[in-house]
Order: C-alpha cells, then structure tokens, then sequence
DNA sequence: TTAAAATACGACTATATTAGTCCGATTTAG
DNA sequence: CTAAATCGGACTAATATAGTCGTATTTTAA
C-alpha cells in the first residue's frame, strides 16, 4: 500500500501524546525516551510543529513544547504537506499547477489522476489528530 | 501528498490504452514509443501482469499482450499491492498480522492507523481501471 | 556568574527504496 | 535461420527518507 514517512508518523504520536498529557510543557527528550523515537529527529519535528504554531516553545532549562491548536483542528493532510512536501500523487503533478503537464506529450490519465488525488487530499483534510485519541 | 510508483503510473497508463485499443494484441515497443517509458521496465510491468492473467501474452515475432479482463474488474488497489508490496502505512503494519505489532512497546495509535488502513484499502479497491478511460 | 538542560538551525551521512539497465534464454512467424 | 517478440533474474543508478552531528542561543537555578 501506500505509506507514511516516519515524520508523519512521529508527529502523530508525539501529537496524540500532547493532546492526552495533563502536564502543560513537555520536552522533546521525554517523548522520544517513551516511544523510543531518535531524540534529534523528534526535536527537529516538534520544532518545525513549533514554527508552524501548531506548538509553542519554551527555550531554557524548563523548556519545553505544548499544544498551541485544539487537535481537532490539525489535519493529517496538513502534517503530511509540512513534511513530505506538496508533491502530487504522480510527478508531474506539483499540486499547484494542476491543469499543467508536463511529462507524456500524450499523457491520457491526466484528468482521473486529479480527481484521484483531490479526493484523498479531502480524505487526508477529514482525518484530524483527535481521530487518533 | 502521497506519491504512486512508477510502476503503478506505467501500468494504469498502459492498461488504459489496452482498454480503447481496438488492436488485438499490442507489443512493450509500441507502448513504451508511444507514452516514452523505458521500454524494458514497462515490458518488465506487463510481463507481470501477464504473470497475474490481467493481461495474456503471446510470444514469437508477432507476438505482444491483449486484455484478459475487464477494465472495471482491475482495481488500483490490486495493481499497487502487485509492484508496491503488501507493506502498510506503518512499517510495523505488514496488511497481514495487523493485530500484531510491534515496534514500539507503548504504541498509542495502532487502532487509529489500521482504521486508516483499511479505509485507504477500500477505497482503492473502488477505484478501477475503467475509471481512467 | 557559571553550569546544565532545553530549544533552534543547518549541514552532513547513512540507509532504504525506487527506477532503470543489462544479459541471456525461449518462442514463433516468415 | 533469423528477426522480433516475450520471459526472467541479476545488476546498477538515482532518489528519497531516516537519522546524526555540531554549534549557537535561551533560560533557570545553584
Ligand atoms: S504526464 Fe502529467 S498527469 Fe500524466
Ligand atoms: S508501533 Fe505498530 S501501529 Fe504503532
């Protein structure tokens, strides 16, 4: 089938964990210890959610991150554009320029394969981090 | 967003032109000439499906494939689980012993992500190849 | 004021997956 | 017999993903 990247992947289980947690901050190091996921990889993660002010972050000593949106505003569409980029679901479908393409001179799918991927855009918009919950 | 193989891609296309061909048999050449595919990876992609019956071969000088089934009896989900692999959306989920994994001790979003899963596998098993003619 | 522990950022390396090639064998019509 | 096609597997190349490293900055508390 089809998969997940790991920073997808992560940042649903580091998600989920935030949204579950009673204590306000927590910090890279106690997640990736739980789920034994490379400490440098979910920092890099948590920051980049941190940048797009899905979390917010404390610097310091008792620094840390939290939640800064309700899960149930946090797509999985948008987390799988944040980290594997917009590429569409063939390569010459950037998401952008939809209607231009591009590689076969002849390309015969070209319309299906758009329609194929809007509705799992919408699919992916519909699934939300508090499905995960 | 989530990206089809290459194989995937060659094999819709190619199959799509099986289905409003009026030619009996048609040749990996006239295929790969037609849509510019590297002509031994999509002779490679039809053997295989000549391999699963959705495509009959002939051999010899005058040889080549024609449809064995019917464009609405081939499924996307068929053809990704064919050249892709049964691998699921997590490494840890193989489609077989979904129950069973895996990886991490305390994993939180097993039931999540299988519902995911099998929602995906639905609905690529819906889309066919009579959806892209 | 210094040390420790955290985030922040970017470059780098390693690994895995995918894409594509090559070689030789077999088949078959002409 | 030969040309042109399918067959099959091993091989290489290219790309994408996963993970690491080094260094800077921030903040708290001893
Ligand atoms: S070549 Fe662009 S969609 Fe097929
Ligand atoms: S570790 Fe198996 S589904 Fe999460």
């Amino acid at each position: 089938m089809i998969r997940l990247s790991k920073k997808v992947e992560y940042s649903i289980i580091a998600l989920k964990y935030f949204a579950i947690s009673k204590e306000t901050y927590l910090t890279a190091k106690e997640i990736s210890n739980k789920y034994k996921i490379p400490h440098e990889l979910l920092a890099k993660i948590l920051q980049r959610l941190s940048k797009e002010k899905i979390l917010t972050s404390n610097q310091g000593i008792n620094g840390g991150y939290k939640l800064n949106k309700q899960p149930s505003d946090i797509s999985l569409e948008y987390i799988i554009k944040l980290f594997d980029g917009e590429k569409g679901i063939v390569e010459c479908i950037n998401g952008k320029s939809a209607g231009e393409c591009c590689i076969f001179d002849e390309c015969t799918i070209k319309d299906p394969i758009i329609k194929l991927q809007k509705e799992l855009e919408i699919y992916f918009s519909s699934k939300k981090i508090s499905d995960f919950v």
